[in-house]
DNA sequence: ATAGTACTGAGACTGAGTCTCATTATAGTA
DNA sequence: TACTATAATGAGACTCAGTCTCAGTACTAT
């Protein structure tokens, strides 16, 4: 149940040649501004708040944040979610990072991952790809969040 | 796996009778303005966005079916759900309605409830309450969304 | 070098959501 | 029925996360 039981070691050569990979893909180029926001998600190993982005990277203006943001999203690379609060969070793309969920603290809006067991996940995944194809939906993926009270703000 | 297969048929007076009891626990009366976006909400069986809201009750202000929404929010009536796009979503609270899921369509950010069966309910939140607790984290609730197109955006 | 294109910072702009305030409705009391 | 205190409401100003624009800068290729 550890979270980090039987995870690869983090091989930054190969992320950085996938990250590149991606942006060139979709027509861009792996500049400082996009490599200091990736590198802000990976060193953090948590879901950023773009006011968090500011703090680890200040001198980086804001809309080139977000603009960044859109980019490394539309490139596969980062993905956005929502916590219970106004501020939207963006973690490294799924496919990038050990497939997670997240706790969520109701109160101070703070993510955090968890990996569940793979058993766990497989059983999850054909209960639930059974529902929604039942609904005329096209499955591309699943998020589980816990909702709760962290440590600290108990 | 019918969503509908043993539901209770619903009981719209003993309805109107709790989300009275809760305005009520909390300093509020059951006025006009919540009992619109109230039923609003009974009546749709979706999560509603606000635009979704003025469409279905033209009459109201926008400044006042926020309020409501918060209102009813603290009273433990209504949930703020969000979606892959901008837009808040809401809801009845879950020991309202029956618990559900989310179908999420990741293009045009329609939500739909599904019900998977009670038997993967109970296995999901053993494993889940074991992974938080073992943060540090008391579990409240877990949502559990299905990514992906709906019907007509495939 | 030169041209074409992508990238960037600065700041204006948009719009969901919040707040304020003056007015109106309601409950309770006599 | 009149009176008072308190809650509810509509209108519109305001906030601020997130987007857009534009002029200037850095790459890349030839």
């Amino acid at each position: 149940m550890k979270a980090s039981a039987d995870r690869a070691p983090f091989d930054r050569a190969a992320f950085d040649r996938t990250v590149r990979e991606r942006l060139e893909r979709s027509g861009r180029r792996y500049t400082g501004g996009r490599r200091s926001v990736v590198e802000a998600l990976v060193e953090s190993g948590h879901p950023l708040s773009i006011s968090d982005i500011e703090k680890l990277r200040p001198g980086l203006p804001r809309s080139s944040a977000y603009r960044h943001l859109v980019e490394l999203q539309q490139a596969g690379i980062v993905r956005r979610l929502s916590a219970e609060d106004e501020f939207s969070r963006y973690e490294l793309a799924e496919d990038l990072t050990e497939h997670h969920h997240h706790l969520v603290c109701v109160s101070c809006g703070r993510v955090v991952d968890v990996t569940p067991p793979k058993s766990f996940e497989i059983a999850v995944t054909e209960v639930l790809d059974e529902l929604a194809t039942s609904e005329g939906f096209t499955v591309q993926g699943h998020r589980l969040d816990l909702l709760g009270r962290c440590a600290s703000c108990s």
